[in-house]
RNA sequence: CGGGGCGUAGCUUAGCCCGGUAGAGCGCCUGCUUCGGGAGCAGGAGGUCGGAGGUUCAAAUCCUCUCGCCCCGACCA
């Protein structure tokens, strides 16, 4: 049946082309406990790259990596209240261990702000000891009722910045620079084009002061939170009296910041470059960037091409023009008994980026037909200066997933909608960003999302800010007090 | 936890209404021929029909219980 190996399409069933893509790009697959699963090593390679490029970019904004424990005294929750009244319902909790009865039940880490500011608050006593800048690479369990491969699992991966300084404006100095990282690396690796905003108070971190947020757009416009980065304010310092003397001999608390991006994104990224074929990976987080296919007809010219290809796989790694830590990331598919095509489509299907074809035409003619993967434009490529017309074909094909993703998102953006009802029509329809003013009550946004299922996802940055601000909110119609952005989310 | 659906080979599933002891496609293994967009032929391996109990001469099929999964709602990076 030709119709198995096809995905279902995006326009048929969004969540199950979803679905099937992960688990048929073999980026993931469900494990034997409900709401967990295994990252396979496609999608694990997507991780590396990105934990790579994200690292480099706190290690260049002045963070230090650490590992804090997997499992936090039950008590410790408990010590802010808005934290545990968020947090506790979807807490795994260890109550024996080595056999017996714990005497005080273990939290696995539903997040790790509790240990990490106690262990800050016996780390500090001076203004000299500030700032803090930590950061870990580690994994977290949240009890969902409902669960979705990377979007939303028991357990993920995810690195969290947790931050001590000796004012408020130097913490909320740290969680603006930590969104701009995140919007950079969104758009400069992943290609997704994501909205920075501040969130309302009812989507806003459980402890936080205040939390920003960048948000992207899926194709099924629906908006995905894809990273976060909270001004804790002195809230957990007090609960922990993280404590520290300043300048002039006078006790006070520091103010925190944590902030962090998870294995969601590579959902995040599934969802904004896939298309019916399979996955897109933007060159730059791509694990193999080139897969060369040889072409051969018989033993003889198996041998030819097989020696060509692997030629010109070294003559591509070899090439510095990127930098000498940089270098093309390249496989080639030997595999027997599989035909081309086969290959092609497999390789298509995972989203490597850019293909060779060699086949004796093209060793004839001293060429590689490329093909490439986000347009499924193709060309011959002559051998000579060849790495160098491919790391420029990558960087057009990254340039162009951007390009695109923004279009499609700006494409489905709605400013000043005429009423109410037109945008209750638009959520039950085609969806997608609207927007429009709020009044500043709780009570009315929480009034949209049980009519609507929209919520406010942030109250964009100036630069993401219509021209003319809207006047009255969207649903009550009193004053505006900000521009808001409305979407339904993940 | 409420509503709906489904459990048969690695995957997708037919058979179930009307009981008679399991079949197909894909995948896998072997061989030959193939190879520029999902190869063809021949042979082969693989299933205690989610589990337990009941009805019956006989259960994938009927009944009861149970477990698991998926979808829709209340919570969420």
């Amino acid at each position: 049946m030709a119709d198995d190996k096809k995905l279902t399409t995006r326009a048929e069933d969004f969540s199950a082309w979803y679905n099937e893509l992960v688990l048929r790009s073999e980026l993931a697959d469900y494990s034997p406990v409900k709401g967990s699963m295994v990252i396979r090593p496609n999608g694990y390679g997507i991780w590396e790259r990105m934990q790579r490029a994200l690292d480099d970019m706190f290690k260049a904004t002045g963070h230090q990596n650490a590992y804090f424990p997997l499992f936090i005294p039950e008590s410790f929750l408990h010590k802010e209240a808005e934290h545990v009244e968020g947090f506790a319902p979807e807490c795994a909790v260890v109550t024996h261990g080595g056999g017996k009865k714990l005497e005080e039940p273990l939290v696995v880490r539903p997040t790790s702000e509790t240990i990490i500011y106690h262990m800050y608050a016996k780390w500090v006593q001076s203004y000299r000891d500030l700032p803090i800048l930590i950061n870990q690479w580690a994994n977290v369990v949240r009890w969902e009722m409902r669960t979705r491969l990377f979007l939303r699992t028991l357990e993920f991966l995810w690195q969290e910045g947790h931050t001590a300084h000796a004012t408020h404006d130097e913490a909320e100095e740290e969680t603006l620079k930590i969104l701009g990282v995140y919007r950079t690396f969104a758009e400069q690796w992943m290609a997704m084009p994501v909205i920075t905003g501040l969130k309302t108070n009812s989507e806003k971190f459980a402890g936080a002061l205040r939390t920003y947020c960048i948000e992207a757009m899926m194709q099924d416009n629906k908006a995905l939170q894809a990273g976060t980065s909270h001004n804790l304010g002195q809230n957990f310092a007090k609960a922990f009296e993280l404590q520290f003397q300043d300048e002039n001999g006078q006790m006070a608390h520091a103010w925190n910041t944590s902030w962090g991006v998870s294995t969601r994104l590579i959902g995040g990224l599934v969802m904004t470059h896939g298309d019916d074929i399979g996955l897109r990976v933007p060159p730059r987080l791509a694990p193999i960037e080139i897969v060369i296919v040889p072409i051969w007809k018989n033993d003889d010219e198996k041998a030819r091409l097989t020696e060509a290809a692997l030629r010109v796989k070294a003559e591509l790694v070899e090439w510095t023009g990127r930098g000498a830590t940089d270098r093309l990331r390249v496989h080639v598919d030997l595999r027997d008994g599989m035909r081309s095509g086969a290959k092609y489509y497999e390789w298509e299907l995972r989203g490597v980026p850019l293909r060779f074809e060699l086949g004796p035409k093209d060793l004839e003619k001293q060429a590689v037909f490329a093909a490439r993967r986000d347009t499924r434009a193709k060309q011959s490529l002559p051998m000579d200066g060849l790495p160098a017309a491919a790391a420029a074909l990558l960087e057009t094909i990254q340039q162009d997933m951007f390009r695109a993703a923004v279009e499609r998102r700006e494409a489905n953006s709605v400013r000043g909608i005429p009423s109410y009802d037109a945008f209750k029509a638009l959520m039950d329809g085609a969806g997608g960003f609207v927007y429009a003013g709020w009044c500043g009550s709780d009570a009315c946004e929480a009034k949209v999302k049980e009519e609507t299922k929209a919520t406010i996802r942030c109250i964009p940055d100036a630069e993401f800010r219509s021209a003319e601000a809207p006047a009255t909110c969207l649903r009550c119609g009193a004053p505006s007090q900000a521009e808001a952005v409305w979407a339904k989310a993940y």
